[in-house]
DNA sequence: ATCTGATGGTTCC
DNA sequence: TGGAACCCCTCAGA
C-alpha cells in the first residue's frame, strides 16, 4: 500500500463484453477506490490500462480468431485461409469439405480420332486403376524416433535396404535410421553445418549419398563410415556477407552423364562430375537472378529432361543438352512460390507441383499443351516460418502415378483433438482418398515420403520422424513384435548449452517408439495405460497395458474416406458461403 | 498451465 | 533495389 501510493495507480480492466462499441476504448471508466486510496493517492489520477479483447490476425475488436476448444476459427476480415479466396472462412470453405470441389477429373478419352488414339496409346499403353483400395490400408501402425536436433528437412529412403530411412535436418545432421531394428540409429552431425536441404542417393553406389546444404556445398556421404567428402563449396573465401553467401536447395543426380546438379539461392544451376568429384562449366541463370531455386527433378525416362522450381513462381522444363539461361522449354506459372516440382515416377510424362498458394497443380502430360495445369487441387500446405515448406509426393508404387502424399498444415477438429493429418490425395479426381493422423501426435507432419517398394509412409515432423505401416503387415512379424508396443521416453536429453560443438547429439537421443493401432485421445483416461518396462539395452520404456478392448473405430489412425468399416468422422458441414459479419456473437 | 525465445522469407513501399 | 514490416493453426523448454 505504502509502495504503491508512490505511483500512480494502475487499474486493469478485463473487458468481457467484446459487443461493446469500440467508442468506449478512449475514455477511462470511472474506478471505484475506496475513500482511504483516495486520501493516499493525494489527488493522482489512475492509469486505467484496458485489455479489450481485440482479434490477434486483425487487431479489431468485435470478434477474435484462434482455437476455441480444437476448432480454429478464422478471423473473418481476411481470405479464407484455405483457397485464399474472400467472402467466407475456412470453416465454410467448400474445398474444405471436399478437396475435389471445383474439380475437372481426368477425361476418360473416348476418342474417334486415329491419332489421338495412337497418340493415347503411346502415353498410356493401358491406364490401370488408381491404387487398389485394398492396398492403402484402414489402419496403420506407427513407430516415432527423435533424434535431431533441429527440424526435419528432408527424408529419403534407401534404394535397396527396405528398413533404412535417411533423414536431414535444420542443423545440417544427417540421420540413418534402421527403423527395422527400431533402435538402430545413427546421425552424422559434421558433413553440414546448416540446413541439409536435400539428398539423392548416388545412383551407381547405394552406400553413398549426396547432399546440398544451405552451406554453400555439396556433400558426398559414405553410410557406413560417415566419411564425407565435399563436391562443391561455393563459398571458398567464408563468410563475407549475405550478398555473397550461397545456398545450395534443389539437388538432383543425372546418372545418364554422371552428374550432380545442384541449384543455389540467386537462381543459378551448377554441375558437378560424380566420377571426378569436381565442378563442372560455369553456372548457369535458370530462375530470376536472385531467387532460391528450390527444387530439380531429372525425368526418370529420360534424364536430360530437367524440372526445375524456386522462388519465382515459376516451374521450368530444360534440356540439359541446350542449358542456359533462357533456354528453358517450357515455364509453368504459379500463383505464389513454387516449393517442389516432379515428374511422375514410372512414366516420367506428368508433372506435380506444390505452391504456396494453396494449390497442387497437375499437368496431365509434358507432350501436351502446358499453357495451363490440368488440375489444380486445393489443400492447406501455406506454411508459416518454423515449418520445413510442404511437397506434394508421388507414391512410385502406384502404377498409374495418380496418389500422392502432402502433410495438410491448418487442423481438423478430430473428437476434440486438433490434428494436422497427412493426405492421400487422388490427383486424377482431386479426391482426398486417406488422411493419416494420430491423437498423440499433434505436430505439423510437412516433410512426408512413401517407401519405394512397400507400404510404408515416413514422415517428419518438427525433430520426430515417424515410419507408418498399415496393420496388416503386422501378420508378417514375430509374435513378440507384433504385441510389441513402446510408448515414452527411453532417455531423457540432457541439459547441454551450447559451447563444445562436440555434436555427440547421439548421446542426447529421446526415443519414443510406439503403437498408435488403439490410442485413444489424451483426455479420454487420466490413468495411464503404460507400464514401464526396460528393453535389452537398459533403457527404460513404457509397455502399454491392454485393459480395454479396441476402442471404437474412429479412433483409428487412419480415416479412409467413404469407407464403410472406418467411419469418417470429420465435421461435415453445410456449404455456405457467408459474407463477413463486422462482429462474431459472442458464445 | 502459461510464457517465451528462436526463428525466415515474402511482399510492399 | 533495398530495407522494413509483416506474417492466421510452431514447438519445445523453462
Amino acid at each position: 500500500m505504502r509502495r504503491r501510493s508512490l505511483f500512480p495507480r494502475v487499474m486493469i480492466d478485463k473487458d468481457t463484453e467484446s459487443e461493446k462499441s469500440s467508442s468506449d476504448e478512449e475514455e477511462e471508466d470511472a474506478n471505484v477506490v475506496s475513500p482511504e486510496e483516495e486520501r493516499i493517492q493525494k489527488g493522482k489520477t489512475p492509469i486505467t490500462v484496458t485489455l479489450k479483447k481485440v482479434c490477434k490476425v486483425c487487431k479489431r475488436s468485435g470478434h477474435e480468431a484462434g482455437f476455441r476448444g480444437a476448432t480454429y476459427i478464422d478471423c473473418p476480415m481476411k481470405p479464407c485461409f484455405l483457397c485464399k479466396l474472400p467472402g467466407h472462412t475456412t470453416v465454410t470453405c467448400p474445398h474444405r469439405v471436399a478437396t475435389e470441389y471445383g474439380m475437372h477429373p481426368a477425361p476418360h478419352k473416348n476418342t474417334t480420332n486415329p491419332l489421338e488414339f495412337v497418340f493415347q496409346r503411346q502415353l498410356h499403353p493401358r491406364l490401370p486403376p488408381i491404387k487398389p483400395a485394398h492396398v492403402i490400408p484402414d489402419q496403420v501402425s506407427c513407430a516415432v524416433i527423435r533424434y535431431h536436433s533441429r527440424r526435419i528437412t528432408c527424408l529419403e529412403f534407401h534404394p535397396t535396404n527396405n528398413n533404412i530411412l535417411l533423414s536431414g535436418d535444420k542443423k545440417g545432421q544427417l540421420g540413418i535410421w534402421d527403423f527395422g531394428k527400431v533402435h538402430e540409429k545413427t546421425v552424422y552431425g559434421n558433413i553440414h553445418n546448416c540446413i541439409l536441404n536435400n539428398m539423392k542417393f548416388n545412383p551407381t553406389n547405394d552406400g553413398s549419398i549426396y547432399a546440398a546444404s544451405s552451406d554453400g556445398t555439396i556433400s558426398c556421404t559414405d553410410l557406413e563410415t560417415g566419411i564425407s567428402l565435399s563436391l562443391m563449396n561455393l563459398n571458398p573465401n567464408g563468410w563475407e556477407g549475405p550478398s555473397s553467401w550461397r545456398m545450395l536447395y534443389g539437388l538432383d543426380v543425372n546418372s545418364e552423364r554422371n552428374v550432380v546438379l545442384v541449384a543455389d539461392n540467386f537462381g543459378y544451376i551448377y554441375m558437378a562430375d560424380i566420377r571426378s568429384n569436381n565442378k563442372m562449366s560455369k553456372p548457369t541463370l535458370i530462375h530470376k537472378k536472385g531467387t532460391k531455386v528450390v527444387g530439380l527433378n531429372c525425368n526418370p525416362l529420360q534424364p536430360d529432361l530437367l524440372l526445375s522450381c524456386g522462388n519465382d513462381h515459376f516451374a521450368r522444363i530444360w534440356d540439359m543438352r541446350l542449358l542456359e539461361a533462357g533456354s528453358s522449354l517450357y515455364n509453368l506459372e504459379h500463383k505464389r512460390v513454387v516449393s517442389s516440382a516432379y515428374f511422375s515416377p514410372l512414366s516420367g510424362s506428368k508433372i506435380l507441383t506444390t505452391s504456396l498458394d494453396n494449390r497442387i497443380r497437375v499437368w496431365d502430360s509434358i507432350f501436351g499443351n502446358l499453357d495451363n495445369p490440368s488440375r489444380e487441387i486445393v489443400h492447406s500446405h501455406d506454411f508459416n516460418r518454423y515449418l520445413t515448406a510442404f511437397r506434394a509426393e508421388w507414391d512410385a508404387k502406384d502404377s498409374s502415378e495418380s496418389l500422392v502424399v502432402i502433410g495438410r498444415y491448418i487442423s481438423e477438429n478430430y473428437d476434440g483433438a486438433a490434428l494436422h493429418p497427412i493426405d492421400f490425395i487422388n490427383i486424377r479426381t482431386g479426391q482426398l482418398v486417406a488422411e493419416v493422423m494420430d491423437p498423440n501426435i499433434t505436430t505439423i507432419s510437412s516433410v512426408n515420403k512413401l517407401h519405394p517398394r512397400e507400404d510404408i509412409l515416413a514422415s517428419g515432423s518438427s525433430r520426430s520422424l515417424f515410419i507408418w505401416r498399415p496393420n496388416k503387415l503386422d501378420i508378417a512379424l514375430p509374435r513378440e513384435e507384433k504385441r510389441m508396443v513402446l510408448c515414452g521416453e527411453l532417455s531423457k536429453k540432457r541439459n547441454k548449452k551450447h559451447g563444445d560443438d562436440s555434436d555427440d547429439d547421439s548421446e542426447n537421443d529421446i526415443f519414443i517408439s510406439k503403437d498408435i493401432r488403439f490410442k485413444q485421445k489424451k483426455h479420454a483416461s487420466k490413468s495411464s495405460p503404460y507400464k514401464s518396462r526396460r528393453n535389452k539395452q537398459g533403457e527404460e520404456y513404457l509397455r502399454r497395458v491392454n485393459t480395454h478392448s479396441a476402442p471404437p473405430a474412429h479412433f483409428s489412425s487412419m480415416y479412409i474416406h467413404g469407407s464403410a468399416t472406418t467411419p469418417y468422422s470429420a465435421p461435415v458441414m453445410d456449404v455456405n458461403i457467408v459474407v463477413p459479419a463486422s462482429s462474431v456473437a459472442e458464445p
